[in-house]
DNA sequence: CCATAATATATGGTTGACGATATATATGGA
DNA sequence: TCCATATATATCGTCAACCATATATTATGG
């Protein structure tokens, strides 16, 4: 009896509050909420991080399945997993709603807007 | 220019999280959410842990501003933290309406409901 | 096939969280 | 004053989180 499908895990609640409870993974998902997709580069220089440290952190929340990546060429774009249940994504709402304005989260906004060269960065419609 | 008022912590966010993402402390914090107010052996009851274990989360809660305490007599009486913010409570709230019925916390729930000699069970009105 | 860019993982060291157990403190009553 | 009950804290060992740094992987362009 072996079932051959792969299958992504999804956080428990106290994993999920886990994931909130670092203050570098909780300003990347607020900016994941807030933005939808981000690649590494975005989110290094908006949370003004090393690479590896970003990228340690994001295995972590794909490994708890609270994100989830799609590569694109060379970048690689990291959201909000698809599949997260919706008494997490009431709180990660809450959350934004209560702190989006705040420090540093308000920076983090700001920085990512400053950045030039976006490689994913939303085109004119 | 020395303060004399004695200040209560209150919680940050990632603090605040952090006070979720333990299995115990999210129980109790639960009951607490639900009931209102409860003393150590009711906790201890419960969620069938030693009393130094729930002490020990207590204490920390308590030192996060997460919950205060009242002594009555031999019993001391733990409930959120009144001061506790909007944000907080919201994500309790979120938190509680999600989950109350699932494993461990419905369980938790009937063990109080079932527990001989509460100290403070609510007498009838 | 080589070089480079973007990202991931591995390694080593330090610190803090946690659980189990033992002990201390505080209150109320005889 | 002595004892019992309720609760808090202290100690110790273990393990996981975390950071910084170094290196590996994957894809693209020549």
């Amino acid at each position: 009896m072996d079932c051959h499908i792969l299958h992504v895990m999804l956080p428990d609640t106290p994993t999920f509050f886990t994931a909130l409870a670092h203050p570098l993974r909780l300003r990347a998902l607020l900016l994941l909420h807030a933005q939808g997709e981000l690649c590494v580069c975005e989110l290094c220089h908006a949370l003004d991080v090393s690479q590896p440290m970003i990228s340690r952190h994001l295995a972590q929340l794909r490994a708890w399945g609270v994100v989830s990546d799609r590569r694109q060429g060379l970048w690689i774009h990291y959201r909000l997993h698809p599949d997260l249940p919706d008494w997490a994504l009431n709180i990660l709402r809450e959350t934004a709603r209560a702190k989006t304005q705040d420090t540093p989260f308000a920076d983090d906004q700001a920085a990512l807007t400053a950045m030039p060269n976006r490689p994913g960065a939303p085109r004119c419609a």
